[in-house]
DNA sequence: CTCACAATACTGACTGGTCAGTACTGTAAG
DNA sequence: CTTACAGTACTGACCAGTCAGTATTGTGAG
């Protein structure tokens, strides 16, 4: 019963960490279960004891990083009520969180597209969840008058891609910092919809 | 008895057109190249006697269409002297290519991501010619005046990113339509570096 | 034109390395 | 002993790539 996360972490924790440094870096078929297995200083028989095989391990990562983001952009916008200001620190808290971990950025949104119809629905299930996230706020910030009215569902597409391949590029090379993309790239999406800081 | 072109394509083409069909329904690593083969009606030998191995026949397919790509981009552009008007007409080719062509589309936005080291430099090479395109053009137009200065680097990854996820959402669900994709995204985009019809 | 030979294009049965998954054993705590 | 996990040796399905052979086309000398 002993789950003191700080001081010894349960081997579970320590596969999904061990997994997550080869996944990100390798991507999935490149991956090899004895890598993650040497990796982590644990034995294959327990990863198969933790999980029922390879694709659901991985799942579980994207599963548990997308959930944070969510979280993270959630807990941002109660802080907030107005319209467009929502939207903006929810922004600020979802690159905020990608910054905070570049891996499982990474995981989430490289090595987790293109591995065929299996993997695709739960991509495409993670992205609409983030799209519709945004859309929602947007959707306020239109009702609330902080904005024109737009195609909110084009938009939140656009603005999803548009934060991706940023922070892609950014994952890659490390150019441009954060603060770069904070004071660049917020105001793009917000003038995006006409509004002006 | 020579057939030419159009009615009997040449096995290469062949190969090409089955390998496009397959690959951007399932992916690289779910693909069997007994699957080409059988949709092809060619025999795994002729793969071989045209393309070295899987990995460089997949990789032409995503050369063949991101010089497709290119090529319409500047092609438009050379009919128009204007900066900002430059932008928006290689814009307009852009999405009017990746319209006419699906498959293409989703084997270059998704089935060529997230497949390990080999392709991650192939993916950053087509990504970074885009996105030096449209760079080129943006500077243009800071440079005549037609927008205000603005990080150009930022916002051709951003362009490009929110080109990339609505062409994604399209190839999947068929929805928004290309119209409405071009009168909402096209104006999205320009307002974002402040320019207004 | 036609025969001899060469070069090129294509075929498909076979193989060998790989690696996810399994069977089995080890161990410590209750 | 039993439960709950951890560790390891092994297996066998799978599939990219091979290769020995066949078919087709090109060529040029008689």
């Amino acid at each position: 019963m002993s789950e003191h996360a700080s001081d010894t972490p349960s081997t579970r924790e320590r596969i999904l960490d061990a997994a997550m440094n080869i996944f990100s870096a390798k991507g999935f078929h490149d991956t090899k279960l004895d890598e993650i297995v040497a990796e982590g200083g644990i034995s294959k028989g327990s990863i198969y004891f933790h999980f029922p095989n390879k694709e659901k391990l991985f799942i579980a990562l994207v599963d548990q990083f997308a959930d944070l983001i969510e979280r993270r952009a959630k807990e941002a916008i109660t802080q907030e009520t107005q319209g467009i200001r929502r939207v903006q620190v929810a922004l600020e808290a979802v690159l905020e969180t990608f910054g905070k971990y570049r891996r499982p950025a990474k995981l989430l949104l490289v090595q987790a597209v293109g591995l065929g119809t299996v993997f695709e629905r739960k991509r495409m299930e993670v992205n609409d969840r983030f799209a519709l996230l945004i859309k929602t706020y947007l959707d306020e910030a239109v009702a609330d008058g902080s904005i024109a009215p737009v195609d909110t569902t084009i938009v939140a597409h656009a603005w999803m891609g548009a934060i991706y391949s940023v922070v892609i590029q950014w994952v890659y090379t490390g150019e441009p910092s954060k603060e770069e993309i904070m004071d660049a790239l917020l105001p793009l999406l917000l003038k995006s919809v006409g509004y002006q800081e």
